[in-house]
DNA sequence: GAGCACTGC
């Protein structure tokens, strides 16, 4: 192996290794950001019945637990200045047990006794198993005091005074009441991941928060917290100063690369060999990587290294794990390894936050990630590999701290990483901001003027509202007013541009076909493309093709699935993932519901497809694109040159000269994905505001 | 003739 790239863990460096412990500092508090003590402050209540009994029924082996816990202490603290102030921001460290602990003091407080007590969540599993923890510490079933909502499934009841919810749940009832008057407080779990849903309820709880004091409304208390990076953002934002509650997690001896290195995978590797050779052989390996291709790249090779080279004193075993893989893949890096084996896990940053893996010691994080972002201007979807964030590396190495003190091998330089941003951009600054935008208006807010943490280019705002304007959901862009077109597509869980498809279907007499197409749409790649099997892969695939395009073979795919009854022998023979297919017809079955309520009918237009396509139209306009004679595409609007994505089942055989596509992506090309032919003469027939200029 | 990170309603 070249050993210009070998880390010596003992501090020995050679090459790319060198041993720079990093302490991670901690900002000092700042205390110009002290809220004035309200007025009008009223002392909360005596714990309600249903907390004394929970208290009785409490097993005492959990309440030791809980007693261990950084938070407990904090309780007295945390209550006094809830009852001074009325937002509070928690810098929460991990395992400070803040998302478990607090709603229960505030119960026991009294802050249930009139209105319950939110607690929202960036991801369904946290919800669902955070509330599952919670009723097993009050001594109750989910449901009862305890209870979590999230899409598809909520087990809460009229008893429930506790309720752990998705953030996306809590803006969608935002909707139907904006001063989210069933709750007495609100806490706002790991903000600094600040997803749109999250950024997007900053303001509106907020708004909440005065209006409620303005009308003389019982009060709404807020309980923000967040991971240390991002504090004084929001300490300026909800104007309060913030309080630190200690987390219990084990430190980690930073490693930085000594020197650039060019191919980080490669450093990976070196790396990881290094650390197989020097560190104790139950000493979990978890590397960061990119993606899927990447991942199954460097598993192989590490595979074959490990059995020609032996190198090591002992065996290792190598996981992958990144969200395409199927649940039981996923679940395998969890399994115990033999003795005097190593465990080695190569992750997406799905092991950043999302999935916890026990037992790691040493994490190798390779700097990068895959990121999306949105070019208003042009239409175009970037996925691009950038540098991840320092709160982002901050994470990563976390991750090796979990159950005992671990190593962090970082293959970059120090010098390189203070160059990385800081923290990683808000997803509301990249995002397409179509359903934001329409969201807020149902809710009667105007995005040029509403209070966000951090506003979003005016240029996508706009593009945004014209956007918009075309689907019909809105009167005019400068000042714009909700239609109630708009509060029709408002009610969809969907992009407005695929909602618009579900109103327009009935009068195209395809509504059957468009609440599957659009359902399918809304779920990730369902077909699955083996490396080592793609002959049999396609071969499998063919069968759904439709020489229509894209749409109406995932449409066939779809119905087929529909109608089998044993779906997992059906998905596995025919390189099917079911658990996207699962998840389309959960999206379906709730998008009848709401079309039922909207009084939709439900027709098929059975064989006559280009109803569907038509109907494509109505909703997809902006993604249309032209045959030129050079043999690429051009968008219509935009004006993008672009080209078939090879995915799809036009791709490499005769090119239509119009096409419809559902996502234009720029990768190493311009790609135009899920790609279907239209008539020219179509577009101005359903959308007669677009005049085809030809040639 | 190339390849898609991660969430969520």
């Amino acid at each position: 192996m070249d050993s210009k790239y070998l880390i010596g863990s003992n501090g020995n460096a050679r090459g790319l290794a060198a041993v720079f412990p990093v302490k991670r500092k901690l900002e000092p508090m700042k205390e110009q950001n002290v809220i004035k003590k309200p007025n009008n402050y009223s002392p909360p209540k005596q714990p309600t019945q249903v907390y004394k009994n929970v208290l009785a029924n409490r097993k005492t082996s959990i309440e030791q637990e809980r007693k261990a816990l950084p938070v407990y202490h904090c309780r007295q603290r945390i209550l006094k200045e809830l009852e001074a102030h009325d937002t509070l921001l928690i810098m929460g460290e991990t395992g400070s047990g803040k998302t478990t602990q607090i709603p229960q003091f505030l119960m026991q407080a009294g802050y249930a006794n009139q209105g319950i007590i939110g607690i929202t969540q960036p991801r369904r599993v946290a919800a669902i198993t955070i509330a599952k923890r919670v009723a097993q510490e009050m001594a109750c079933n989910v449901g009862e005091a305890v209870g979590y909502t999230v899409r598809f499934e909520d087990s809460t009841t009229e008893r429930t005074r506790i309720r752990y919810l998705t953030d996306g749940i809590l803006l969608r009832e935002a909707i139907g009441d904006h001063l989210l008057r069933k709750y007495s407080a609100i806490m706002l779990d790991e903000a600094h991941e600040r997803t749109v849903n999250a950024d997007v309820l900053f303001g509106i709880v907020k708004e909440a928060q005065q209006e409620r004091r303005k009308q003389k409304l019982s009060k709404l208390k807020l309980i923000i917290t967040s991971a240390t990076m991002d504090i004084d953002h929001f300490g300026q934002y909800f104007n309060v100063k913030g309080m630190y509650l200690e987390g219990r997690t084990h430190p980690v001896r930073i490693m930085h690369a000594k020197q650039t290195q060019d191919d980080y995978i490669h450093a990976a590797l070196v790396t990881l060999f290094d650390i197989h050779r020097n560190e104790p052989i139950n000493h979990d390996v978890l590397i960061f990587l990119t993606g899927q291709e990447e991942i199954e790249a460097l598993a192989q090779q590490i595979r074959q290294l490990a059995r020609i080279n032996n190198s090591g004193p002992s065996d290792v075993r190598v996981f992958t794990l990144y969200a395409q893989l199927s649940q039981g893949k996923q679940l395998e890096c969890f399994m115990p390894v033999p003795a005097n084996t190593r465990k080695i896990v190569l992750a997406t940053n799905i092991a950043e936050t999302s999935i916890t893996i026990p037992g790691i010691r040493c994490v190798i994080d390779c700097g990068f990630v895959k990121q999306k972002s949105f070019n208003a201007s042009s239409g175009l979807d970037l996925l691009k590999t950038v540098r991840i964030s320092q709160a982002q590396a901050w994470q990563r190495s976390g991750r090796a701290g979990r159950d005992a003190p671990g190593k962090c091998y970082r293959t970059y330089t120090k010098q390189a990483m203070t160059a990385f941003p800081s923290a990683t951009q808000p997803e509301i600054l990249r995002a397409n901001l179509t359903s934001t935008v329409l969201q807020l208006l149902a809710l009667g807010i105007d995005c040029y003027s509403f209070d966000f943490i951090d506003a979003p280019e005016q240029q996508g705002v706009v593009s945004a509202y014209k956007t918009l304007e075309k689907l019909g959901g809105i009167k005019s862009v400068t000042v714009p007013c909700i239609t109630t077109t708009g509060r029709w597509l408002a009610q969809f869980p969907l992009d407005p541009r695929y909602a618009k498809l579900l109103l327009s279907a009935p009068s195209f007499g395809c509504m059957d076909e468009m609440l599957s197409l659009v359902a399918a749409m809304n779920s990730d790649n369902v077909f699955i493309g083996h490396a080592d099997k793609s002959e049999l892969a396609s071969l499998a695939h063919a069968k759904f093709q439709s020489k229509h395009g894209d749409h109406l073979t995932l449409l066939k795919v779809f119905a087929t699935f529909q109608k089998i009854e044993k779906t997992k022998i059906w998905c596995h023979d025919n390189f099917l993932n079911i658990r996207n297919l699962t998840y389309a017809r959960n999206v379906r079955n709730q998008l009848q519901e709401i079309a039922t309520r909207l009084n939709l009918a439900v027709n098929s237009c059975g064989d006559n497809l280009d109803a569907v396509k038509k109907c494509l139209i109505s909703g997809l306009f902006e993604n249309i694109a032209m045959l030129q004679k050079e043999g690429h595409y051009l968008t219509l609007s935009g004006r993008q040159k672009a080209r078939i994505h090879p995915s799809s089942v036009l791709h490499g055989k005769y090119k239509p000269p119009c096409i419809l596509f559902t996502e234009l992506v720029q990768t190493e090309q311009n790609y135009l994905r899920q790609v279907t032919e239209i008539s020219i003469e179509w577009i101005e027939e359903v959308v007669p505001s677009i005049k085809i200029t030809h040639k």
